[in-house]
Order: C-alpha cells, then structure tokens, then sequence
DNA sequence: TCAAAAGTGTTTCTGGTACACCCATGC
DNA sequence: GCATGGGTGTACCAGAAACACTTTTGA
C-alpha cells in the first residue's frame, strides 16, 4: 500500500502588540478545502529528511529560514475523499514577525493569526496545531524558546508576556525577573529603551555561549 | 511520490530479575537485513491509524494486547537500498513481561534483549530505540508507566528497581519510599510477601480511580 | 503633577537531599 | 544466631510562591 506524504507546519509566531502567539495560516489554492484557511506544507517529493523538506517548504512560503523546526509526529489521514492514501507528519516552526510579514497585497494568501482566535481548519489541521502547541509549551520548559521569536534586545517585561502567552497563565513579575536573573544566559545590556513616555526599561539579550556552558551541565531530576 | 509506511515497534517491558528495562526484538525473516535482531513492525496496510496498525502487528506477533502505546515520531529512510521510498513511524509499548515470553522453541525468532546490552541494530533502529528510551522517560515523569510494567501488587522496593533502570541512577529508598507515600494512588495492601528467606515486603498497588483523581489536579508550574 | 509602565526584597512554605540503623523472616 | 533484604526519621537547604510600594520618564 502506498501513501502520498504531506508535510504540514505549524508556524508559531508571537505578536509584541497584543502579547499573542499566532500561527501562520494561507488560503489553500487548490482542493480539497479550496480556498479556506489551512496549515501551509507540501507533498514530500525529494528523497531527504522530512525535516529538510519541510523548512524547504517553508522557504518557499515565506522566503526566509525558519530557526526552528522540530517534528511533532505523524498523522494517517483517515478519511481519504481523494481516493488517495495519505499520511502526513507536522512540523512546528518558530519564525520571528519581523522576519517575515505576508506581503499585505498577498494578505488573502497568507496571513499571522492568534492561537486563541483560530477559525475551524479543515482536516486534522485543529488537532495538528493543539499538538504542536503543546509539544512548543513543553519544549519551552527545558530550551530557550522565546529567544527565537523576541528581538534580539528585548525588556523582561516582554519576556514575561510571552511566557505569559506560551502558558495562558499571569506570572508574578517580582518571581519572574527573580529567575530570569538566576540563568546565565541571558544578559543584561547597559542599554534602555528610547522614547516611551513612561520609565524606560532596560534591555537584555540572549547569550547563545553562556547557553551552550549552561546546557551542559543541565540535569534533570528523575521521578 | 509515494511512499511505503513501516510501523516499528519499540516493546518495553521490565525485567524483575535482572532489574533491567527490556526491548523485544525478533530476527527477520526477509531481506533486506534477513537473519539479524531487529525492532518488530511491518508495513502499513490498511486504512486506519498508525496505532491501529502498530497494535494489530502487535497481536499478531505477540498474541497479546500492548497496555501502552504512544508514538514516538516519523522517520524518512534516506538511504532506500531498495529503490522503493519508505517512511516509518515509530511507536513504543509496554508490556509486562508476565504477559509475554517469547515461546522457547522460538527463542531464535523474537527476544527481550538488556536495553543496556543491545546488538547493533539494522537500518535506523538503533536510533528509535534511544528515541524511545528518551521518550518513555518523560513520560514515566507525569504518567504512571510503571504500573504497566510491573505485577499488579508489588513491594515498593521493585518500584524503586524499576525507576532505576528508567533513569540509570541510584535512588535513596528512605527519599524513593517517601516520595511513593505521597502519591494517593500507590496503595498500600494489609498483604505481605511470602516464603521469603528474609523480612517480607508489604505489597502496594495501583489505584486506577485515585490517579484520575489526582491527574485532574495537577497542573505543572510554567517555565 | 499625572499617567503609565518599570523595577525592587522579604518572608513563608514546600519539596529535595543527605544520611545510618533496627526489623522480620528462613535457615 | 546469622544472613538477607525490608523498613524507618530527622535535619538542612534551595527553590517556589505570596505579596505592595517606589522609580522614571513623557506629556
């Protein structure tokens, strides 16, 4: 029996002005589900990683590189209307909004949409992206997630946002910087903010060497 | 492009004995690799989930139903001696080793093999296998693996062996036996251990209706 | 001087870790 | 009575959680 293999991908993004993760979806060209919302992805067509197909894929959607992709698992689709056999295996990407913005007059083709505002998505595309939410929510636990999708400067106070927004959870802030400040790796800047009509915060960013020393001697506790 | 899609089966189980997490494997029949240990699985066929697929091959190899199963990921096989094009999507089980031996007339066709004494393994194998073993670990941190893997009473003692050789680390049985205590769905039984050349152990159990219970509560600290 | 967001410390509690000896049984 | 593995308690430390006010800037 012989399948088809799609990859789909969940783009994550996150949204400083409404403090929102968002995915990115596009307006599929083609049926079935023509012209409704869907994940972007593609039919596997190379002999590679399905990895490596996917940030292809992804290149050719949005032109840039994506600086994160991990696979979230297979899918069979169960209700094959083509016909056809297929099978799908997603992938979540995280890709910073500045990098890439759907060209506005491409607006109806692609397009960042809140996670909590999705509209019904045809296929397992809901499901996928439930998945993938949680597997990023998971990995943010043990790797440095947000730094992917923050400016390379960023206020603790945007960090807290985004966690906030990762966990749908208020953190406290005084904990909060508490323990951002306990991690090596990310480093304060004797730099500030400019031009905001209250107190200006203070900008920190991502040291990927301190990371690297850090991850090292990372250990979990078993049970 | 099409593809054939393998399931292959990773089969904990745990032997009491030797203290030791245990794969099944069984020697192939066919080429390629014909004749060598390799993971259980087969080739898709039906239309149905993976999971499906995985526990009906499962059956039909062992007789018995998995108690566990979740999938691990979706691999490209980017080396196709074949000329076909195949995928395989890995799952890993639990079975109790009780439930299952491998008939000894055909000990030369399917064997728990030492997770810490493994062949090399053909194809991609050996990789899902340590995709696996990472992935049963995290979850034996927020699920009640063991409990499939173990006789339905046991002392906490074997509890213990069995968390060691999840994690490969020796655990403190005053801290181990304290930490079960608190967990309101390890019961203790008024029972004991019997004909024992030494002080018998009391025998606990799994309490499936006090871990719904408790799963409904607990909620995992963010970041 | 006001509005708006940034920033700051202390106390309490909980859970993890380290550590050494007595207990019950069969032989 | 001895060998074997089962079973117990306490003190210390580190990290999580709760909690309210002062600071800096632009308008």
């Amino acid at each position: 029996m012989l399948f088809k293999i799609a990859v789909d991908c969940i783009i994550f993004t996150y949204d400083q002005q409404a403090h929102q993760l968002q995915v990115l979806l596009i307006r599929r060209e083609n049926a079935p589900a023509q012209g409704e919302w869907a994940l972007p992805g593609g039919f596997v067509d190379q002999l590679e990683d399905f990895a490596v197909t996917a940030a292809r894929k992804l290149r050719q959607e949005t032109g840039v590189d994506v600086s994160y992709l991990e696979q979230v698992q297979a899918y069979a689709l169960t209700d094959p209307t083509a016909g056809q056999r297929l099978a799908s295996v997603a992938y979540y990407a995280l890709l910073d909004v500045a990098h890439y913005a759907p060209a506005a007059d491409r607006t109806h083709y692609a397009q960042w949409v809140d996670l909590a505002q999705l509209p019904v998505l045809p296929f397992d595309h809901g499901q996928k992206v439930q998945d993938a939410w949680r597997r990023l929510q998971e990995a943010a636990r043990h790797r440095p997630v947000p730094f992917h999708l923050l400016p390379r400067k960023f206020p603790l106070n945007h960090l807290q946002k985004f966690y906030e927004a990762l966990y749908q959870v208020p953190l406290d802030n005084r904990n909060f910087r508490k323990w951002v400040k306990g991690l090596p790796y990310v480093e304060a800047l004797a730099e500030v903010e400019q031009g905001v009509s209250h107190r200006p915060s203070q900008l920190y960013q991502f040291n990927t060497a301190a990371y690297s020393a850090y991850e090292q001697i990372t250990q979990r506790t078993p049970y």
